[in-house]
DNA sequence: ATGTGC
């Protein structure tokens, strides 16, 4: 039922599937096809495309695995006014997502004390399932931080305005309205800003091992051989609970509104209804918790590096970007030759706007969005920019990651620790970690090819790419 | 992803 229609484009007609609204579309490498036909993500894409106000097609980026509800690599966009909120289209870590951070340091000054270095990151940064930060808030404080994002982090002395400027939304969604976030959800956020957490959370020390646009990585102040910094996580227990409590409030709403549901796990609501509402209010909340943990925990950053490196380098390290690809946001694309509001879910998607959308700080105006896009533990991570393309075809969004192959269990099944060790040491990458099973689910061969799948977004102009960074040194949760 | 699982 599926087919190719184009290079790297498989469709699937309306109505290969009672239900369905809109057709859907994978973009994907026959590789790539293959293994999301191995698992149950392609059902999942035909299951979103039966959403109420769904909006030409139901897509899924080359990253595609299977999820909650949407596949992961999933986007979607419904119209504001007839079309739904659905959680399992954002995730259940609400803003997850990636910030790059650049040194001036190369890797032969890093090198010598990168050992230093991440242990000195470890315990700047707590990391792991359930930990906990140096930060203890009040709920009256934490309400802040849920409706002020990473500008409460810049007021209270975490980093500076100038990184404002280059976080996606300015870390900051002005729909946020803590009192839709439940007492619960809250208990599990008062203490966990400024932790990284755990699973394919990160935060690694990498290299630009590669430019492939020179003018526009200069732009973004990067050159070879410098080092960079990644962080990729999110709103942690705070976030999963939101998306706990509010999937229960859904769950209800289907049916008070009569949605059909092919899968309970794409409860949703109307977007402009109460409930609807309310989880729009309650996510952002989680979003700018996710947006002032990043801001803190880039803080910690520079104080660690500021400890080996001595204190004049906590200035020079700047922010390039920071994406988040686990949301949902109002914006407004063309559709069929008409301006409209969209309801656009990326679940596991990057936001990739193309240069000159008015949404773009003014230092990126020309060169188009950053995007940043982590490899796997022990491959390399890119920076693209969002081309045309992507407003074009896919609501101005493109991949988040490399995807997995295998679930966690596999991964842990399959792997061994010493192999995986060794063959990380044979390239020179460090690592910590609190956790040995942590480090098996993540393991490289858990993952797609990053290459690959940053291929297809490229050869379908969604994005071009800037500069590859190679790891160095990894603090895994 | 997650004070981890029906």
């Amino acid at each position: 039922m599926w087919k190719q229609v184009d290079k790297f484009v498989y469709e699937i007609p309306l109505g290969a599937k009672e239900g369905m609204r809109v057709p859907g579309r994978v973009f994907a490498s026959e590789t790539i096809f293959k293994q999301a036909e191995a698992d149950k993500a392609l059902e999942q894409v035909v299951n979103v495309a039966t959403l109420s106000g769904i909006l030409r097609y139901s897509l899924a980026m080359p990253d595609i695995h299977w999820g909650y509800g949407f596949p992961i690599g999933g986007v979607a966009a419904f119209d504001a006014d007839h079309g739904v909120i659905t959680p399992g289209g954002i995730g259940f870590d609400i803003n997850c997502g990636v910030r790059l951070l650049v040194t001036p340091l190369t890797e032969e000054q890093v090198r010598p004390k990168l050992g230093d270095l991440l242990d000195v990151l470890c315990k700047e940064v707590p990391s792991g399932v359930g930990s906990e930060g140096f930060i203890k808030l009040s709920v009256r404080e934490l309400d802040k931080v849920l409706e002020m994002g990473a500008k409460w982090a810049v007021e209270q002395g975490y980093g500076t305005f100038e990184d404002l400027e280059r976080l996606e939304s300015q870390g900051q969604l002005k729909g946020a309205d803590a009192s839709k976030v439940s007492k619960r959800a809250k208990e599990r956020g008062l203490e966990q800003l400024g932790t990284l957490g755990s699973g394919n959370h990160f935060l690694e020390v990498q290299k630009v091992d590669e430019l492939f646009d020179e003018a526009v990585a200069k732009e973004m102040r990067l050159s070879l051989g410098q080092v960079t910094i990644m962080l990729h996580t999110g709103s942690r227990g705070l976030g999963h609970q939101v998306a706990t409590d509010y999937i229960d409030v859904m769950l209800k709403a289907s049916k008070k509104y009569g949605i059909k549901l092919v899968d309970k796990q794409l409860a949703a609501a109307p977007f402009k209804s109460e409930e609807g509402q309310n989880y729009w209010a309650a996510m952002q909340c989680a979003a700018n918790f996710a947006w002032a943990n990043r801001q803190v925990i880039t803080d910690y950053i520079r104080k660690g590096f500021a400890k080996v490196f001595g204190n004049e380098i906590k200035d020079q390290i700047t922010v390039i970007y920071d994406v988040a690809h686990n949301i949902a946001k109002l914006e407004k694309h063309m559709v069929d030759g008409m301006e409209r509001e969209v309801v656009v879910h990326r679940k596991g998607a990057t936001r990739s706007f193309s240069a000159h959308q008015p949404e773009l700080p003014s230092i990126y105006g020309n060169t188009g969005q950053p995007v940043i896009i982590p490899g796997s533990m022990g491959s390399s991570s890119f920076l693209l920019v969002g081309l045309p393309g992507s407003m074009e075809k896919s609501w101005g969004s493109t991949c988040h990651g490399a995807g997995r192959v295998m679930s966690r269990k596999e991964a842990i099944r399959k792997g061994n620790y010493g192999t995986l060790m060794d063959n990380l040491g044979e390239k020179g990458i460090l690592v910590r970690s609190a956790e040995r099973e942590t480090l098996l689910e993540e393991a490289p061969e858990a993952y797609k090819d990053v290459d690959e799948v940053v291929h297809v977004v490229e050869a379908l102009g969604l994005n071009s790419k800037v500069a590859r960074m190679r790891p160095m040194g990894v603090v895994k949760g």
